[in-house]
This record gives structure tokens, sequence and C-alpha cells, in this order.
DNA sequence: AAGTCGGGACTTTTT
DNA sequence: GTCCCGACTT
């Protein structure tokens, strides 16, 4: 990188008010806020005390810190750089106090807040097939976003009159909201939504301690401004209104990369930002250093088409991508999905055997749902590929599991855990015993736990439930008694080791399906580990609070909630990137395919008759375009699989909106393809019929005996955890194929064979 | 109480 | 196609 640009420069050295900066793709704008925090520390001489920082992933926050410190040449100690929802996780725990919360309070995440509502539909008798729980979920996130709680609406539960505005919702959303609410604060549980709400709460509600933070702060910058939601905008303006001195804060924003509206972000905070925080400096930064001249036009003139713009456009000074064949923009027409994934993969392989690296492509779809077909073609080419996305390793149940018993040994009103356990693995306290329970502390207003206990002392239960319920009551306190003796403290990776050892979960887990049982015990496994090399959060000195002590138990529970991304480990293994456009941002490759742009994909279905949804549609696909450095290929299908089945597809207005003059329809080149290439003009009436007339695509799993499959009984494999091994043996096909592998290490073993890779 | 089968739902994602 | 839930069987 070089000196900053005369826009850049003015951003980084603006004098201490407020100031917006319009960012585009490419334009800098990490680069511009690390060096404003810089800036702030040398030229203004801050402390980096006095600044706090907010971005909207742990990752950008994490990669700013360690930026920042290598300019700064120290460490950042007491810069405060985080999330929102960290940042308010960790005012919640200094001030649990006058937070209203208790001192044992944990985080859940949004399939827990599912599972609760779903609990209180029922005890309710709500149906959750007229009334969708995930409606009922996204109805109480949407009203704390905006400030509404509960006890906002009247008592008729029908008018939220405390914001004036006449929405009637159905009296049940307000019902279940009021006992949500109750539930968690007996709970001592926290969700997402609420992490803001009460740190917002503990603004308005605590003018001294405001007045602490307004004193303490110097500067406030943040990052991704678009993406703002309305609690968060009101927590900032609490902050930073009225200050004396005043509190100038920097917001870094881009109107055009504005993609998370369907979530509560508010493009308009843009907007709003100018007119209640003025006098606000404008500056733009428009100059991209990301990509070809041909790219950006593309963007350019796609975006053209939104008609609710701040307006902005990009250039370049790139003079190395002239007009000719090799730097136009590729589209590719394929019959079906399988032969649009055999192309890239195809793609893929030719560039990678003429010297570029895979790690600099990346496929793009809109929908997760896409990457199998192209994680099978990548297979079957031998291109090693990521899948960003999906399951998370803090997500997956046997960790929820295993962290449910470490909630409920950490705190016994945790409801929610306490649910998760009670009868996992299965140990004969069946519906009954636990309706008894759920009905008593209901009428009482204690946890579960405490119910569970009176109704053992009152004798309520059959001899069988009781000395069950018993067993798991004595269970929890005696792993208590092992992990939390004050007189004999013990690591946390072996307190979650004791713990997991007597839960009884390793042998429930090895009674499922060998590959399952296989992939759940690694799991299990590899969370002591991530136990083991947690680092609390200790670099602030506000969090190490003597008032308030976090035990490594309590801080590493938040840490699997909070910050529940993937580290990515193996990001030294040359590989192609898959994820969907939304998980590209802020992200750029050299050579990037966008997969699927056909209508009713990608816009997808719901976006086409609503004009906001459509721009918020657009403005993805500029994201996923701006992604590209050198070269972007387009794909689209003419017929598509989804949800097993054939449907016709058209190709998405998005490709029409890019200039013919940039772009260059490509073919097969390969003839060795699979599927009948020869030509892009076959009359198209016949596509729907091509998944079923043209030889299917040589599958890997799907046909044990196929000349061309992956796997042969002695041929040798590799397998990440267990390393190189012979197959012995196989049974079954498809996705549930399993091979015996005898390991070089030692001992035979039965795996899936997705997790193997064969070795020539 | 626990395990098995069939019907319906199914964007995007971080925290 | 796949996941989840509820109804059904053992």
């Amino acid at each position: 990188m070089h000196a900053l640009n005369p826009h850049q420069t003015q951003a980084v050295t603006l004098p201490l008010s407020n100031a917006l900066i319009l960012a585009g793709a490419g334009s800098g704008k990490t680069r511009v806020l690390v060096h404003r925090i810089a800036y702030l520390i040398s030229h203004y001489g801050l402390s980096p005390y006095a600044i706090l920082a907010v971005t909207f992933t742990n990752k950008a926050a994490a990669e700013m810190r360690s930026r920042i410190e290598s300019i700064i040449q120290q460490p950042s100690q007491g810069l405060w750089i985080g999330t929102f929802h960290g940042i308010a996780h960790r005012l919640l725990r200094i001030h649990w106090q006058e937070a209203g919360l208790s001192q044992t309070f944990q985080v859940i995440d949004s399939d827990d807040q599912l599972r609760l509502i779903k609990r209180i539909m029922k005890d309710l008798n709500l149906d959750d097939k007229q009334t969708s729980p995930k409606n009922i979920q996204s109805f109480i996130n949407n009203q704390k976003d905006q400030g509404i709680r509960a006890s906002h609406f009247n008592s008729n539960f029908n008018y939220n009159f405390n914001q004036a505005k006449n929405y009637a919702y159905p009296s049940e959303f307000i019902q279940v909201y009021v006992s949500y609410e109750n539930l968690c604060n007996q709970s001592s549980l926290v969700d997402f939504a609420e992490l803001l709400l009460r740190a917002y709460e503990l603004w308005t509600k605590n003018q001294n301690l405001l007045t602490h933070y307004q004193s303490r702060f110097k500067a406030l910058l943040v990052d991704e401004f678009q993406d703002t939601n309305q609690i968060q905008y009101l927590w900032l303006k609490a902050l930073s209104h009225n200050t004396n001195p005043p509190l100038p804060i920097l917001v870094v924003g881009d109107d055009d990369q504005s993609i998370y509206g369907w979530r509560g972000a508010q493009v308009g905070n843009l907007a709003a930002f100018q007119k209640d925080f003025a006098p606000v400096e404008l500056i733009r930064l428009e100059e991209n250093y990301r990509s070809t001249s041909v790219i950006l036009n593309a963007a350019n003139h796609l975006i053209n088409n939104n008609t609710q713009r701040l307006g902005k456009n990009l250039f370049t000074q790139s003079t190395q991508d002239n007009l000719n064949k090799n730097n136009l923009i590729n589209l590719y027409t394929a019959f079906n999905e399988l032969e649009e994934a055999y192309f890239i993969a195809n793609q893929i392989q030719q560039a990678h055997a003429s010297g570029h690296l895979l790690k600099d492509m990346a496929i793009l779809y809109r929908s997760n749902a896409q990457s199998r077909v192209l994680e099978e073609a990548l297979l079957l080419a031998h291109v090693p590929y990521r899948v960003y996305g999906g399951m998370r390793f803090f997500e997956r149940a046997e960790i929820k599991t295993a962290l449910a018993y470490c909630r409920l040994v950490y705190a016994r009103e945790d409801d929610s855990a306490f649910e998760r356990i009670i009868n996992t693995p299965t140990r004969s306290i069946g519906e009954k015993t636990q309706s008894d329970i759920r009905e008593y502390a209901k009428n009482n207003n204690i946890s579960l736990w405490a119910a569970a206990i009176n109704l053992l002392q009152a004798k309520a239960f059959p001899a069988r439930a009781a000395s069950a319920l018993q067993n798991f009551i004595n269970l929890i306190n005696q792993l208590q008694q092992q992990t939390q003796d004050p007189n004999h403290l013990i690591p946390l990776y072996e307190q979650i080791d004791l713990i997991i050892k007597h839960s009884g979960l390793i042998t429930f887990y090895q009674k499922e399906e060998l590959s399952k049982a296989e992939s759940r015990l690694e799991n299990l496994g590899e969370l002591i580990t991530a136990a083991r090399t947690f680092i609390p959060d200790n670099s602030n000195p506000d969090n190490a609070n003597p008032d308030t002590p976090l035990t490594p138990m309590a801080a590493f529970l938040s840490h699997a909630v909070l910050e529940s991304n993937d580290t990515q480990a193996d990001q030294a293994q040359d590989a192609v990137q898959l994820m969907t456009i939304h998980s590209s941002k802020g992200l750029e490759f050299p050579w990037v395919f966008i997969s699927g742009l056909e209508e009713n994909l990608f816009p997808s279905p719901g976006s086409i008759n609503d004009l906001n949804k459509l721009e918020e549609e657009r403005r993805l696909m500029y994201v996923g375009i701006t992604r590209a450095m050198k070269k972007l290929t387009l794909t689209h299908s003419e017929s598509r699989r989804i949800y097993g089945e054939t449907t016709r597809h058209y190709p998405s207005r998005f490709l029409r909106e890019i200039p013919k003059e940039l772009i260059l329809s490509i073919r097969h080149t390969n003839n060795s393809a699979p599927y009948h290439s020869s030509s892009s003009s076959h009359s198209s009436a016949h596509s729907s019929t091509y998944a079923k007339t043209y030889p299917k695509a040589p599958s890997l799993f799907s046909d044990n005996s196929n000349k061309n499959s992956e796997f042969e009984i002695g041929q040798s494999v590799r397998h990440e955890t267990f390393g190189l091994g012979v197959i012995l043996n196989a049974q079954g096909t498809g996705d549930r194929l399993q091979l015996q592998i005898h390991f070089d290490q030692g001992g035979s073993k039965w795996l899936t064979a997705l997790r193997l890779t064969p070795v020539k």
C-alpha cells in the first residue's frame, strides 16, 4: 500500500468534530479508520482509553486492533474496540446491578431463543401452525431493536401506544413477548437484542453512569454504519449527545453496500446522522484500489438502477485493463445446475493448472443451498475448496448440549440449559415428569431446578421418576463440587473435560450412526481444545473490575455465544473459497465467480415485487461484483433443481443491467465435459428435461460400482484427524457411504466417505 | 419412556 | 434433498 490519497488524508486528519465518510467498495475504508485512530492518539494525544470504536463483526474488530497496534507500535491497551453486542455485553458485565441483571446472567443465541419461544407457546396453548414461532421470534427482536418492551403495549395487548402508532399486533404475539421477558428475567438469560436494549437503557436510566462514560470517551468511531439498526443508533446518540466538551463521532459507511435491511439495519441512519449530529463533515472516498475498470464500470452501471442512493461513483486509475477480451466479464449459460457447477470447476482447474492459486478464487452464490452441487463438482475435479458459513462450531448440537451442562453447573436458574439436558442423554425423565416440573415452576415463579427439588422433597413423583430425577440433581451438584471447589481450582479445560466425561454424553453419542458419532465425539474433543487455548479478554482494565471478576467458565460461555465464529485454522491451505455474497462482504479475490444469476434465485422470489427489497438485492449484486479484483465470471442456468424439483429459470435482470460491451459470452472449451455442451443456443423448450435425458453427473458417492468412483477397496485415503489409511470395506451409498479404513497409525474405523480424501 | 416413520417447511447472517 | 416435529409403535 502506498501513501493515503488526498480524500483519505482529509478523513484521517479531520478536526475533532462529527464526520461521515461515505466509502465505496475497495476505497480503503478500513485503512482510513485505522489511521484515524492512530492519528487521534499520536496527533491529538488521546489516550487509547478515551477511544471507542465499533465494528460489525469480531473479525473486523480483531483485524483493526492489530493494524492499529502495528501503526502505533505499542499494545492498544485500554482501547475499546468491538462489536455493538460485544461492547454492550462488557458494559452489562461491569454494571450488572444498574442493569437489573443477576451477576451470573448468560447470553443465549437465536436457537436457544427460539426454543424458549416454542416452550412458551406450548404453555400458552398456542398453535404453532397458526402462528409460527419464528414469526414471533422476529416480532420480539424487532420490538427490542426499536426499544419497545412488552410493557409498552397497553393492557388490551393491542396497541403500541408508546410509539403512538396504531399498529395492531395479534394479541398472542404480545402475550408471548410478555411471558418471554418474564422467563428470561427469571432464568437470567439475555438474548442478542436484549444486550443492545439493556445497554441503551443503561444510558437512559443512569445519568451518572452515562456522564462517566461521556467524560471518559473523547472520540467515537463506527464502521459499517449503513448496517446499524434503530437501537444501536439511539445508543450512540444517547452517548454522544449533549456532552461537554462535545464527543466527536466519526462514522464510515456505504449506502450501496447495505444488505442487511431484512434484519433491521436502517440505511436511513446515514441520512439521519447528517441531521441529528449536525454539523457533519462529509467526505466521499470514491477511488477504488481493488478492481479493474471493466469490473467497476459494470458495478457502477448496475447500481445506477437503484433510485434510493446518496450518490457516489467509483473510479480507478488502474490502466492495465483496456477493453480487450481477457479483461471482459465472462458470462456462461448452463443447461442445468450440475453443468453450471461443472463449468466453474473446470475453469478453476484450468486456471490452477496455468499457475493461479486456488485461494485467489471465490465462488459466490445467493443462498447456501447452492453450495452442494458446486462442492460435488469440485470434489469430482479434485479441486480443494473451503465452504464458509453453515453450521458453526459452537452451534452444533453436541457442543450446545455440553455447554448447557456447564451453564447449569454454573447457574442453576438457567431454565434453558435445564430443559436441554434434563433428559439428554436419556435418563428416564419423561414428558410427564418434565411437565409437572414446568407447571410447578410456573405456578410458584421459581426456576425449573428449584421446582424439581421442591417436588422431590414433597415426594410428588412415582419412585422410578423420582430416583431418575434425583440422580440428575445429584449429578449436577456433584459436577459443581468437582469443578468449582474454591480450595482446589482446576483449569477450565479440565472442568469441561470432567463435565463431558460425567455427563454421559460420550456413551450417548456413541450409540448414534457411526459417522455422526464419530464427528460428534471429535467435536467434543475439540471443545476441550478450544477451552485449553481460550484466553479471556482482559486486555481492558475495566474488564478486570474487582467487583465482578468473571470466572474462566463464565468468560468462556459468553465467548462461545458472542464469538462463535470458526477460527480459520486452515487458512494456509490453498483452496477455493465458497460463500454466500452476504458473507463475502469486506473480502476481495483476484478471480470471482458469481453463480445462479437467475430470476427467482437472484433476485430472490420475495424481492421481485417489492422495490425496497429488489434494490437491496441489487446492492447485494453490487457487493458481489466489487469483490472481484481482476476477473469476474457470471453464470446462470436455464433449469435448476431446487428442493428436489426441476424448474425452468430465466436470466437475472441484473445481467441485463451490465453494459453488453463489458461482457463476453463464453462456452465450454473442454470436450471431456460429461454433458452435451456443443451449443448454448439450443432450443430451450427442452431444457427442463435435460436432467433426465442427459447422463447424470458421475457423482462421487452415488454408485460404488461406477468406474469413476473415487473409492475402491485397497485404495489409500487420508482423514483429517487420523491421517493415512487403506480402504478395507464399504457399505451404504450416496452421502451415507461408509468406508472401513485401516489407518497407518494403527486400528481400523468405519467412517463416512465425506470426510475422506483419496490419495494417489 | 424411547425409538421410528411420515409430512411440511425451506432466503440472506452476525451477534 | 434435508431437517425438524409430531404421531405412532414397541
